[in-house]
DNA sequence: GAGTGGATAGACTGCCCAGTCTAATCTGTG
DNA sequence: CACAGATTAGACTGGGCAGTCTATCCACTC
C-alpha cells in the first residue's frame, strides 16, 4: 500500500544500498555507479531518484556497515575474566572478518576526502567500544579488581592487543597461519589482568 | 660525466622521486601523473624517460618511504626495559608522524590492487621489526627476565600497544588530545614486562 | 479513461586521466 | 659542425566516470 500515487520504491532503495556495500567493501570508494546499479538491476535513474548523489549513497552504506561491526560488552555477568573473554570472542569476530577489514581499510582511505563522516563514524564504532570497555574497567578498579589507573587507557590496550597486529597484517593482505582462537583470547586477557593487577 | 651522450639525468629522477612522495601521501594513489611532473618541475615525456608507467613510479616511490620508518632496536645495549623504551620512542615516533600514518594508509588502501608488492613491503616493514624484537625478546627469555612464552606473540602485542589505538585515531582523522610521551612509554613497557614477568 | 509520477533504457555532456606522439630545443661527443 | 640522445611544451587518443536529459513504459488513483 502505498501513500498517493507510486513513491520511490523502497525495495529498490534496499537493493541499492545492498550492491552499493557490497562493491564498496570489494574495491573501495571507486566502485562505479553504473557498476552499483548493475549489481542492483536498478535503473542509472532510479538511482538518482532515491540518491542526491554518489556521495550520500556512500555515506548511508558505510553507516549501515559500521553497526554490523560493533561488538556488545556486558559488564555485570560473571567474573571480570569472563566478560572481557566474552566481549574478546565478539570484537575479534567481527572486526578481524573479511567485512571487518575491508570496512576498516575503506574508512581510512577515505578519512581525507570525507573527514566528518569518517569522524563521526569512528565514534559509532571503535569510540563506543573504547568508552563501554573503559566504564567496565572503571568499575573493576573500584572494587580493587584491577589496579588504579587510566580506564581509557587500559581499554585501549586490550582493544589494541585483541585485533592490532593480526589486522594489520589482513589489511595489508599478509597470509597468517591458523591459530587456536580461544588460547589466544585466553593469552591476551589473562596477560592484560596481570598488567593491570592491583 | 657521463657514459655517452646525456642519459635520462638522474637529477631528474630524484625530482619525480620526491614529487611523487609528496603527493602520493598527501592524496592516494589517485595522485595524477600531470600533478606529479607538474611539482617536479619536468615535461611529460621526462616522466616516461625515465619509469615505465604509473605503477613503477608508484612502487619505487613507497619503497622508499617505508625504508625511511623503520626503527632499529638494540636488544644488547643496557637493560631490557631501557632497551625497550628505545625502540618504543622511535617507533612510536615514526609510526605516529604524520608521514607514517599517511604511508600506512596508502599502503592498507592499495593492498587489493597491488597484493604482492604491498606484502612486500610490510615483510620490510613491520615483519622486519617484528622478527628483531621477538629476537631480543627470545634472548631475554632464555635469560629468565621474562616468563616463557612465544616471542613473536609477545613482540605483536608489544607493538600492538605501542600505536595500536592511537594510529587508528590519525587514520581515521580523530583528533586526540595531547599526552605526556615519555609517561605512556613507561606505563606501555612497565605492563609489558609485568604481563610477561617470569 | 485520464492523469500522476516512478521506472527503464540509453543517449549525451563535460570532465579527468594515462599513455603516445610530434616538433622543436638543448647539450654534450666525436 | 654534425650527430645522438635527453628535454620540453603541447596536442592527441582512447577510455572511464558522474550526473543530466529524453522518450517510453507501467502502475496506481480518481
Amino acid at each position: 500500500m502505498m501513500n498517493t500515487v507510486a513513491p520511490p520504491q523502497p525495495g529498490n532503495r534496499e537493493r541499492l544500498l545492498q550492491a552499493a556495500r557490497e562493491l564498496f567493501l570489494e574495491q573501495g570508494y571507486d566502485a562505479s555507479v553504473d557498476a552499483i546499479i548493475g549489481r542492483a538491476g536498478v535503473a542509472r535513474q532510479t538511482f538518482y531518484n532515491h540518491f542526491q548523489n554518489k556521495e550520500s549513497l556512500f555515506a548511508e552504506a558505510v553507516r549501515c556497515c559500521v553497526s554490523d561491526i560493533i561488538a556488545p560488552l556486558d559488564g555485570r555477568a560473571g567474573s571480570l575474566r569472563e566478560s572481557l573473554q566474552d566481549f574478546a570472542r565478539v570484537y575479534r569476530a567481527r572486526a578481524l572478518s573479511p567485512e571487518g577489514v575491508a570496512i576498516y581499510r575503506i574508512l581510512s582511505s577515505q578519512a581525507p576526502r570525507f573527514p566528518e563522516l569518517i569522524r563521526e563514524l569512528f565514534g559509532l564504532g571503535d569510540g563506543q567500544m573504547i568508552s563501554t570497555l573503559a566504564g567496565v574497567l572503571r568499575h573493576a578498579m573500584a572494587e580493587g579488581q584491577l589496579r588504579q589507573s587510566e580506564p581509557v587507557f587500559a581499554a585501549e590496550m586490550l582493544m589494541a592487543m585483541l585485533v592490532g597486529q593480526e589486522r594489520a597484517q589482513y589489511l595489508f593482505g599478509v597470509p597468517r597461519e591458523a591459530a587456536d582462537e580461544t588460547a589466544k583470547i585466553d593469552q591476551i586477557v589473562d596477560g592484560f589482568l596481570r598488567m593491570f593487577a592491583p
